[in-house]
DNA sequence: TTGTAAGCGTTATCAC
DNA sequence: GTGATAACGCTTACAA
């Protein structure tokens, strides 16, 4: 048995074994060139005597820790939260921990703090979200710094491997599908911010559906927002007051959408009586808000699974595509447009 | 200089001062027993040749990581995330780093999770949120692994160096004073589920509130839920279908509360008109909902990082207690009370 | 296929 | 006060 009191060590199973640390270790690594007496052999005492490889030990020796970083933006709540969940679920009963990194993605310093973080953690691999995963610098630095990254994004932003992603724009174009059939003709977006992908692959699906059913849209039918609360209760005042009136709006996440409501309300004009509105993101305040939001949910969660297992076991199918499909949640929030008049 | 390519070492310190690395070592770990002369020889080497420690190499030889984990049972991910980013702002330029570990308070086996995990990882210390951080059992367990521990909670749970604290029972004290004030003579209660030390300490809150004012509380005024949105409805609804209808209530969050908007909804009952709502936790629904939600308000952020200073840092502050005050968010979920008939 | 010796970069022990 | 020397638990040469 090992030294009573603390874990047994490589040494310990060695000893017990009758073998070489170093067989053990090739054990451990899953080394090819064992032979299966061996290996038997001494997965048997790994299993009684209950060993645990020391993580900060083989860190050491391997120049890497077995830590997963998650480097984020806060984009949303929710969403970063499904986000460590996924990756939890992928790395349980593993060695490996989630480490978390806020950023400030408008700091001029941002790159240059990843980089000492990155140094100093020696992290095994990092997991990007939007919209940071968007910068193709961030990417750069990770391969120079020899740290596994995988982005997730809503377009095809890196190779197979470090990347995953989903299907934002033809989602939005089966929501404008979605609309029409409904009978609505007078559209509006309100879109997110400049500069994030997620934002021009959602409008690009809005105007490439509007553009296939012939339907016009005015500039008094779109505005632009941040993504945030206000920004959505602004952009759907510009709408709003535009004549003839918009029947219905896709805004590019669930927070404008969220605003958009307001600014409604505040007009007077019924949800979905007057206005339809779908939002982005399936985040909890679809569901809470009143009437109850029609909007487009990712399966963040087993994104996030994807990602992480990609960086942690590469073997399994780490190297091929993954595009996860979004979907409709239907709620409340539509119905078709009032008659004229 | 230091071998070019990669970082230097304590080596290289110590060849470069032309000391012995132990001496390297005293100065990094700020020992007492040192000449001011060599600290201060040392320290112009280090800043010169940016020498970091490695944090790695230190955590094999000392038998314990620069990681501090943040155990919960997601109570709501925005306070989640405020809470993790307050923790980052006091680990910001240290060694330390933030791991997340979401478990499951329902599982049996949560514990002996919880415990080879920190076996595993040998983290410098973990932050407890509530609910989680009111299990006595998972405390000790912490103290018998050696792993510093900060729990969060609305009660005194433990010694100051173990507790950061937040004034749930005042605080709803105070809105009940709010209500009263304005002519609220007939106040429900949406509490919080049991076994959670929160939810207790603010039914207490506000039962010893509504005795202080001579208020009746009656078992139609009050009912239970289970802090999440579909409770809110469910009790809501038990509440308003009681006679003489409550011009008032309280709920134990803020997604109860949501779910009382709702439920008033579906019966035509204006908010604040014919029903004032105030929630519990300043969740971004409360600021999204509409009209925009009166609520109480942690600062979260504040109590994260003076947690992590506790284990951190524990001769700044650490040991004196910290209480920090809740505050009331007025929105406009409030009114004074319809005239009766 | 397996073992030996020498690290990885730090801290602990115990002399001086 | 300071410095050799041996841990800490594992991996990577390189040898056998």
């Amino acid at each position: 048995m090992s030294k009573s009191g603390s874990a047994p060590t490589i040494n310990d199973v060695a000893r017990i074994a009758g073998v070489s640390k170093k067989t053990v270790s090739r054990v451990i690594n899953r080394s090819p060139l064992l032979k299966d007496a061996t290996r038997q052999k001494v997965e048997k005492v790994i299993a009684e005597i209950g060993y645990i490889p020391n993580p900060q030990a083989r860190a050491l020796a391997l120049r890497r820790n077995f830590l997963l970083g998650l480097l984020h933006d806060n984009p949303n709540a929710q969403t970063v939260l499904n986000f460590q969940e996924g990756v939890l679920d992928a790395i349980r009963d593993t060695e490996f921990a989630l480490v978390v990194r806020p950023v400030d993605r408008h700091s001029p310093d941002m790159l240059e703090d990843i980089r000492s973080f990155l140094e100093l953690q020696r992290l095994y691999g990092v997991l990007l979200l939007p919209p940071i995963s968007e910068n193709d610098e961030l990417a750069q630095l990770c391969r120079e710094m020899g740290c596994g990254y995988v982005r997730m994004g809503s377009a095809a932003l890196d190779e197979a491997e470090h990347l995953v992603q989903s299907n934002d724009r033809e989602m939005v174009e089966s929501v404008i599908d979605y609309l029409v059939e409904l009978g609505h003709r007078r559209i509006g977006l309100i879109e997110g911010p400049t500069g994030f992908r997620s934002a021009a692959e959602r409008r690009e699906g809005f105007l490439s559906a509007m553009k296939r059913h012939g339907l016009d849209v005015p500039d008094s039918a779109t505005a632009q927002g941040t993504y945030r609360f206000n920004s959505g209760v602004e952009a759907a005042n510009k709408l709003l007051k535009a004549e003839p009136r918009i029947t219905a709006l896709f805004a590019s996440n669930d927070e404008m959408a969220a605003g958009a409501y307001h600014a409604a309300r505040e007009r007077g004009i019924e949800v979905p009586g007057q206005l339809s509105i779908v939002g982005f993101d399936n985040s909890p305040i679809a569901a809470h808000i009143w009437p109850p939001m029609t909007t487009v949910g990712w399966p963040i969660r087993e994104m996030a699974k994807a990602a992480a297992l990609k960086l942690v076991d590469p073997g399994s199918d780490g190297a091929s595509p993954s595009c996860f499909p979004a979907r409709l949640v239907t709620r409340d929030s539509v119905a078709p447009p009032p008659k004229e008049g």
